[in-house]
DNA sequence: TTTATCTTTGCGAATGATTATCATTTTCGT
DNA sequence: ACGAAAATGATAATCATTCGCAAAGATAAA
């Protein structure tokens, strides 16, 4: 596999606004990252990343995950029962539903939850940095 | 450190309603996870269960995390950066608020959030079986 | 209460995820 | 192209959690 001049150019300015050095492993990361339609963990992002570019290691995938979550390009999530999963930051934030049967995590956002919880965190004297919101389900029928 | 009769009683029963089996070791768990005003990891769990019922192992800590979790008497969470923190099931629900500069954890809930949430479930053609609310904010002032 | 069965326990080893070490290579401003 | 600073791969180390097993304990029936 191997990911063509647009793309990488895309995915260099990424970095590069993001204020970290550019190194093949870390736009080999990125761009699976931001084609990803679901939610890896390391592991998985390390084979996936793999393809793109051999020399990466499963330690450069830590360390390079870190780097772009400090950097918020990335956030990290610990749903119930496994390990930790990454996902590319998005424009607008969002929040997850997580399929108690299949594992699958879907994407939502509430306009109202999101507003509601400045308000809570306001009266309770404190500002709002950033927030997670799980909701663990089965679907109907 | 030691339980009086009348409060190892409550713990007792409390275990028989989960439907498993009491041990001293169980007895000791449940009733440092009810007295506990925090959200206590597995090692501080071990360490105050163990000035109660020094034969404790951090294994049966463990297993008895796990079998009273699965029994709802106890919920497990993974606030961001650092392991699993514990606590007890209460009577109503709540959510949490992460003070990002001390580590504590508040609790508080809204019935509005639950409410919009229902909905949001629903909507998607989902049953919300369970959910988790992490606001992360820094104290103002 | 004695027995019989099934469960739980402590210990220590094993696992799995993540991080640290370190010598070498790479990036990037000059 | 040069050099300082940062990033890398390989592997060891760490940390939280689980597993395997022989021994001890809990429960229900007699």
């Amino acid at each position: 596999m191997k990911l063509n001049q647009k793309d990488e150019l895309l995915i260099v300015s990424s970095l590069r606004d993001a204020g970290v050095r550019v190194t093949k492993q870390r736009v080999a990361l990125l761009y699976i990252l931001d084609n990803a339609k679901d939610h890896p963990d390391a592991i998985e992002l390390y084979k996936r990343a793999s393809e793109v570019e051999p020399t990466i290691s499963l330690a450069t995938v830590y360390r390079t995950l870190s780097v772009l979550i400090e950097a918020k390009v990335v956030h990290r999530h610990s749903f119930e029962g496994g390990g930790a999963r990454f996902e590319k930051a998005k424009r607008l934030h969002h929040d997850h539903i997580v399929d108690l049967n299949t594992g699958e995590v879907i994407e939502f956002n509430s306009e109202i939850i999101e507003k509601i919880q400045f308000e809570i965190a306001a009266e309770m004297g404190y500002e709002l940095i950033h927030h997670k919101l799980e909701l663990y389900c089965r679907k109907i029928n």
